[in-house]
DNA sequence: TTGAAAGCGCTACCAC
DNA sequence: GTGGTAGCGCTTTCAA
């Protein structure tokens, strides 16, 4: 079935079929009957054959580290959600970080003429070493989450992560706390912007920072505890630049004695749904990741329509539970 | 830059130029200067004007419930990998359970002219209740994870789930434990059927079921282990049918003083990396989310290139670590 | 082997 | 308002 066949059947020009589709005015008889055989056969318009015309298949894509990650999870679920409302379709693109799958899902998206990509995460900053890739990606829409790309029409939507931290860290300073460790996950950009905000608290106070460093997201927060046991180092609260890694630490040290939200104060990053998997329930860093994800999509669309924008960035919110 | 542009730079006709992208044999002297020319503008020929000829953007989708559920997210994870290092692209549908969004997610892949679909879970057996979106999808190449759609051309890849649970609870029966109580969230087809494996190996040993059930994911385990003690009922053992139910779960039993893995055994179920977060780690039935999903696409591939294919089952596998 | 031309299913422009 | 027709950028005959 094509605009041919209902066409004919109806009696009419493909034209007139071409006007019906794209709510132009047409005589109410001919509507009709257009309608008709519409129905009848279930009749959808290619995409593809529009898209040759108009240059565009309505598709925008999300570059994410890994899915997986609850983060990304949540950020590919939001402007998944905010697009496919509109009539986009939204491909979701796995780089794990590394530079091929990168390179590889651009072209890819490049050869269907895809309407824009949205980065998510200052890793992607890497592609800025790739003057062939900002080449090819120049011109087309692009928003950064986090991160900025050399192209003409890239756009960034920023979340102020060493504030969101320090501000926490702040909070258990003015409860009180001197003796505070910071559990690190890996150490990209954004997770060294946040240890800074740690350091930057604590010496705004006279207190020494001490950092753990993990790159396991799972047993991190348990090996921070055993290391702070074995040094028999003293401590009355943890900051984690990781919600999972934070939970893992509440439950070391609450299998390890201490009373977690008492004797030592724990915060998380990300204010994931982990906080409520937490006992006690988890006090955690709002990064945002829904709004910012939102907004990136929001943005997207403007720069696809043309219309001016300019760069965001949205503050944290420390969202207060039982465990600091 | 299209096909005529590079033509004619190179002094040879379009035909040419479409045979050397498609491999076929031309003189190499016409070849080199092809070449030359593609190189020199980074010249990508348009999937989208090949899909109005070919009637394929070479892209499938993967219709799920929730990104942000790791277990889907898992499965989307292995799909993509697997179809996307060879060429497809694919397009991630967040469903929400609800028939709407499945609908207008259909309707928009139909417009594209989608390749294939793989359909996760067994919630979207409620599509056969919809004529319509039946009559829709005949013809088009579906494989349905643990489900299925009566259309023409729609095969299925099982997981055991029931039988997975059965030879979990055997093992703590054959443990010795005698007091083993069953935590089911939600209430899917799915989820109905692992208890049933639970119930089947208890009242084969003559013990009498207990269940308790939760919709929430997070505190499920840990409003079981207060509802466990509230009622002051004697346990030995705990089956769970979600990952993160049995986390939090190991976690209210621990705080309340139980010693998991020695006084009370917890066993979950789709061993996922949230087993290495529990405390002890967790022992949990392997519901083989990534060779499934592996397999989903291998076999959406054979469909898609006419090859005979036909339904497979896969068996779960318990892996014991150290909460059972 | 190579190239001219038709066709894929639409939109847009221009007469009428 | 309506319809004929020329593209959109490719692939695929079919002659040469």
């Amino acid at each position: 079935m094509n605009i041919y066949d209902i066409a004919k059947e109806a009696g009419v020009s493909i034209s007139t079929v071409s006007k019906y589709l794209n709510n132009k005015n047409i005589r109410p008889e001919l509507k009709q009957r257009i309608e008709k055989v519409i129905k009848k056969y279930d009749y959808v318009p290619s995409a593809v054959a529009q898209g040759l015309v108009s240059k565009s298949l309505k598709m925008v894509a999300v570059m994410v580290v890994d899915i997986q990650i609850s983060h990304y999870a949540a950020a590919a679920y939001a402007i998944d959600k905010t697009l496919s409302a509109l009539g986009y379709r939204v491909i979701i693109c796995n780089t794990l970080g590394e530079v091929e799958n990168s390179i590889r899902y651009i072209d890819s998206l490049l050869k269907i003429k895809i309407d824009g990509i949205i980065f998510i995460g200052s890793i992607f900053n890497f592609l800025n070493k790739y003057d062939k890739v900002l080449a090819k990606l120049d011109k087309i829409p692009i928003i950064c989450n986090n991160g900025h790309l050399n192209t003409s029409n890239c756009y960034s939507v920023y979340v102020d992560d060493k504030k969101g931290v320090y501000d926490a860290v702040k909070y258990l300073i003015n409860k009180g706390r001197k003796k505070i460790v910071y559990i690190q996950y890996l150490a990209t950009v954004s997770s060294n912007l946040k240890r800074s905000g740690y350091e930057e608290a604590l010496l705004e106070h006279g207190l020494e920072p001490v950092i753990y460093h993990t790159d396991n997201l799972m047993s991190g927060g348990y090996e921070a505890v055993d290391a702070i046991i074995k040094e028999n180092r003293e401590i009355d609260a943890v900051m984690c630049g990781e919600d999972l890694v934070a939970l893992a630490c509440i439950s070391g040290l609450t299998t390890a004695g201490y009373k977690v939200g008492e004797d030592v104060d724990v915060i998380g990053f990300n204010c994931s749904s982990f906080t409520n998997l937490a006992n006690p329930k988890m006090t955690s860093v709002n990064n945002k990741i829904e709004e910012t994800s939102v907004k990136s999509a929001e943005l997207l669309l403007d720069v696809i329509n043309g219309k001016k924008v300019s760069d965001v960035t949205f503050p944290c919110e420390l969202v207060i539970k039982k465990s600091a």
